[in-house]
DNA sequence: CTGCGTAAACCGACCAGCAGGTCGGTTTTG
DNA sequence: CAAAACCGACCTGCTGGTCGGTTTACGCAG
């Protein structure tokens, strides 16, 4: 498998982006203390930055790697689905119990990753398409396959990602019910949006 | 109408909140420089800290007023109204239309807002608090006035709080469309999230 | 197997400079 | 003439980043 580097340094790299990913998820970009990455991994200043040419570099690193995580996840699970629609669904809800029972990645994705100043915005916008991507794929399949009436696919990926989004950070600052709670009423209110009714819209 | 306090000195804070909240918008809280902020005021730095303790509750004092303008407009726009469910359209419709023009304000509120470390996360919490009970007050209306199916309002004014979040944001990075193209497509979204049906629910 | 030399990996004391905050003094207001 | 309002040079703590030096890993010759 490629990427031979010694197999040391790899691992040694796993090591500090693992400590580094609890470090930042604890206090956000700014009140991270390079220091104490070193100290959780007992790699001195000097080591750490010879893995990673800069603190703002070891972040990015941190969140691509939480986010390739994250989405191979998600699409797995949609794998398995039986149908387009079911597949989105899947994905959300793979993503959603995945942080419910991970506070700290939770924050580190959803209000850490802010923490940054301009610098991070193009990487938020990155990981958060990633996303957004695998929802909008699984749509549009539903869309060609009638299941859905909603046209906009893109938009509906938009406001699924969002309402997740927005889920997901009011349970970390309000800890009331788990994502796992609303879940499925979350995701019936998601699938209303998009699908077919044969009814008239009255309102 | 209480405080007095000198009109000059409240003139003068407006003065600065203003000038502070253009320069957060532009770089962020961690960017923003107290300096530039009495550069663009022509009040020296410790006329600023006269009217503000610190740089944070300056933040906050911005961010708190700008709630309140936009909070406001909201449900004035709610007001006039015809219906429960008119009226919490109404208010996202007034969110979204006046921020599509104010992309430094939209920024101040979804993305800046954000750069601050943990200080910050309560506050957020707070303002989007506002704006979710906005909508959760009118959906609450709509469900006893039998307009919407679905039972659960608060989640769902959080579902709609983060896709007119989600929307802004990619709006603010990708800029493509503005809110306003798509703000029909995403209204009809929202709506059919909540709207009570009478046809069976397939799938 | 042993010793050796080179380069990768790592150390940690030190530096730099930035920006928030202070404070003694000055001007304005009433 | 107070007291409020304002000034701006200065201070200080902090923290990302550096760098010369040390240790470890490893290929290779003897």
């Amino acid at each position: 498998m490629g990427t031979s580097y010694t197999k040391h340094t790899t691992q040694t790299r796993e090591r500090i982006l693992e400590a580094a990913e609890s470090v930042f998820a604890d206090n956000g970009y700014h009140e991270a203390l390079v220091d104490e990455i070193g100290q959780r991994t007992s790699i001195s200043k000097g080591g750490l930055y010879f893995h990673f040419p800069s603190k703002e570099d070891l972040f990015f690193a941190v969140m691509d790697r939480l986010a390739d995580k994250l989405v191979s996840r998600a699409e797995k699970a949609a794998l398995e689905a039986e149908s387009p629609l079911r597949a989105a669904e899947a994905a959300i809800d793979q993503v959603l119990s995945t942080l419910s029972g991970q506070k700290r990645l939770a924050r580190l994705l959803t209000i850490q990753g802010y923490t940054m100043g301009n610098a991070f915005e193009s990487k938020r916008a990155e990981v958060f398409d990633r996303f957004a991507c695998v929802i909008g794929k699984h749509l549009r399949a539903a869309k060609e396959a009638g299941q859905i009436r909603e046209e906009n696919t893109d938009l509906a990926s938009l406001v699924w990602l969002g309402a997740m989004n927005e889920v997901i950070v009011h349970w970390l600052f309000a800890d009331g019910s788990s994502p796992k709670d609303v879940m499925s009423d979350l995701k019936s209110l998601l699938l209303a949006s998009v699908r077919s009714v044969d009814s008239k819209v009255l309102r």
